[in-house]
DNA sequence: GCTACATTCAATTTATCGCTTGAATGTTAT
DNA sequence: ATAACATTCAAGCGATAAATTGAATGTAGC
């Protein structure tokens, strides 16, 4: 085994490749791509101790894929880049085309993935320009005031059903969250449809959006 | 921890980022984007027994990164599709951004390459046109005949010395090989300067042109 | 059917990973 | 300074992965 340039740079990448390879570490980044978290905070929203959090964090920032900075007595953990997000879609992309068990929970648990014919997001942003349809963001607020899509409403799903009057005035609603796997626009789509409103979902979720280099409004 | 859908899901897709956290795997990978391989055939070239190989091709083919077909007594084996390759390149290009050590590597082994000015597929299907480029591929002639980039003449890294004379007629050589991060090239274009012959390398290799789906000349 | 050969499987050893627990570090606020 | 708190470190245990070896499977060709 020689140690060239090869070896040392695959050795390098398979590092990065082994911090993708756990599921709450990936949940982790999920979280993280919505906005910058604590360790703590972020521990609660994956149900994990926070030691353990920290620790995943740290192997994740190892490989380069989230990085810190401390404020206070907190440290705030962020993706790295929007290349990291690139990376994640990626991955996303070579499961769904080539692993059954994928395709198999895909259509068991999101049945209307097919059927709902989500948005594209140059649709959505011709659609916006002639104002005939209004963008949803489910997500917590925490998570809206970090960035969201230009002229979005947050209504996060827990209020949906209360709030569902704000919605109603005929045109389509668009609904989006924290990206492709998310359930929460998924469940918003459901339920509007049930009541009668025109609704569907963007295909992509807040990270996918910034990565693409899309407008947003941020904080 | 609830076995929802979105755990179900990350759990697969973390399987494909284990695959991908091993560096005999991704030079496998980074060979089978040249062409198929048996068993045997791909060992050789990584310098690993049989058995093992067989067992990380096993583990590569789980993960769906790679797909094989039986002919004969052979097992063939290649990358599952084109979004394998993408997954490979948002890989390297999050190592490239975010790691130190990736970024060492390559300005020790690779100093060049920012003096180098890699040329674009853009730019080399432009120059082609015009015909005032010769296009060479420096990989062993076996993965030249599995496909290459039209019009590309080919001669071995090991064979160059000898038969520079093919390429002296005036018009700048673009060099290309396996993948951004293979010698073959660095190491042609050093040596045809150094012939005085004008020489730069080609930014990615045959897989990452395939991937982006541009013109090829195939077996 | 039998032999040759490519590939895979099974069993083993060694190393690494994931999680828990409890202590240590470092920053803020009094 | 000291107390309070967020985070990280260190040690330990069970589980998983990597490489080796030798045997088993399956296909081709006679």
């Amino acid at each position: 085994m020689s140690t060239g340039p090869k070896q040392a740079l695959y050795s390098e990448f398979a590092a990065i490749g082994r911090a993708l390879g756990h599921p709450h570490r990936l949940e982790m980044l999920e979280h993280l791509g919505q906005r910058e978290r604590g360790v703590e905070a972020l521990a609660q929203r994956v149900g994990l101790t926070v030691a353990n959090t920290s620790q995943h964090l740290q192997h994740l920032r190892r490989a380069g894929l989230v990085k810190s900075r401390r404020q206070g007595k907190f440290v705030l953990y962020s993706l790295a880049d929007e290349s990291v997000t690139t990376l994640l879609g990626a991955l996303f992309q070579v499961g769904e085309r080539n692993l059954a068990e994928v395709d198999r929970v895909l259509r068991g648990y999101f049945s209307e993935r097919d059927s709902m014919e989500p948005v594209t997001p140059e649709e959505l942003l011709e659609r916006t320009r002639e104002g005939l349809v209004t963008v949803l963001d489910v997500r917590p607020p925490d998570e809206f005031a970090a960035g969201h899509l230009p002229g979005a409403i947050n209504i996060p799903l827990s209020e949906l059903e209360e709030r569902v009057g704000e919605l109603a005035d005929g045109r389509e609603v668009i609904a989006y969250c924290r990206g492709p796997y998310c359930v929460l626009s998924f469940e918003a789509v459901a339920a509007l449809r049930e009541r009668g409103i025109p609704a569907r979902r963007l295909e992509d979720g807040l990270p996918e959006w910034r990565a693409a280099g899309l407008p947003l409004e941020e904080a």
